[in-house]
DNA sequence: CCGAGTATCCCCCAATTTGGGTGGTTTTTT
DNA sequence: AAAAAACCACCCAAATTGGGGGATACTCGG
């Protein structure tokens, strides 16, 4: 049984390298290389691929919103974006998007592979750094200023409950509630909920 | 210079394993092996560790509550767990406490090495399937009954704020806020915000 | 043992928010 | 042309929020 790839990067010649390095295994095959999303979203469902590489830096469309579109019709697909953006925004837009795997280019041949093989056996390859991003983005402060209560209330708040939900939730009185709340605003320094919220989600507190 | 390393885990068998198999590096150190978190906190912070290897089952204090206290004590010590736990809630504890790689424990012992490496290298490693979980974590629900601007609005709704600035912020009339809530709730069958942000968090929405 | 910090509870009050109902128009997509 | 999506408006009652007071009790470290 052959895999099916199919390759979506503008640069004609690592285009051709992968291809011809991708078609060296012989349980790959590269079914189709486009240098541009539209072409690629045309033919996606014909190609049936199992697993797409993706640039990000593409002609029109870029790679993130190809991502979106080609998951959406084929949702079994596996994409690996390949690119030389690090940034933290990319990568996210790029996993929320639904990429499988993430690589930065300057990656080695055998790295390549390796992440082919490791998305086959039910993995995520991403680069070392990319790895510590998403990591880190799980981490919180070790460091808040809030109390475990004011902690915890925050995080209610968070998923859109009211004082009231709150206070039955943690079987104390409402009133109880609203004196954290003053607190918290103090502590953080603001005045309302939102704001609240967007301080604890930007200092890791919740 | 030599790498401090601290082994927490209680199976004699696998921490004299570890000691030995690491310390066959020039670069490695393994300072101290205990075999539970509570005499590893009272001293961790004289075995001043670069890296912490975490079993989670241990008596008493388990090592997602240990990697809190290490990780309050020493910020900037990098904590691999090592466990048998492959379920989505202990690795996302474990990332949450701090935790800067995940193994399971059937991993070779070539893998543990590498993992170190990894560490060292500024990357967080994981096992495949972990490695997995945590990039889907990110992926939101490619078949939503919601539009781009209900999704937009119950975005914004799940951070605090009120019709009021939604509105200020899409530029659009309150009323036509109000006018969105009224279809999602429809849509995701529930009549205020806390369940709609529950709904949509569960659902992948958003 | 004292004081700071935390957690609990209560009252008052005014402004805002929310969710439900009704009714539309305009723009975009199919 | 029909359907879907996005837009706007008015009514209303209940709930929520944020601000101000103040009170009691527990715990932990110096």
């Amino acid at each position: 049984m052959k895999y099916r790839i199919v390759i979506i990067e503008d640069n004609q010649q690592i285009r051709e390298a992968f291809t011809v390095l991708l078609n060296l295994r012989t349980d790959f095959e590269v079914v189709q290389a486009y240098d541009n999303c539209e072409n690629a979203i045309k033919n996606i469902v014909q190609d049936a691929p199992h697993i797409v590489l993706m640039d990000v830096d593409l002609p029109n469309m870029n790679g993130i919103d190809g991502t979106k579109i080609i998951k959406k019709l084929l949702p079994l697909t596996n994409i690996i974006i390949i690119t030389v953006f690090e940034n933290s925004k990319t990568v996210f837009d790029a996993l929320c998007a639904g990429a499988t795997g993430y690589l930065t280019k300057n990656s080695d041949k055998d790295r390549l592979i390796d992440a082919i093989d490791e998305v086959i056996r039910g993995g995520s390859p991403m680069s070392s750094k990319i790895a510590r991003l998403v990591v880190q983005s799980f981490q919180k402060n070790t460091n808040s200023p809030l109390t475990i209560r004011e902690t915890e209330i925050l995080s209610q708040i968070s998923e859109g409950k009211s004082y009231t939900t709150i206070a039955d939730s943690l079987f104390i009185s409402k009133e109880t509630v609203k004196h954290h709340f003053k607190n918290i605003y103090i502590k953080l320094q603001v005045h309302n909920k939102a704001d609240a919220i967007k301080k604890a989600n930007q200092d890791r507190l919740i």
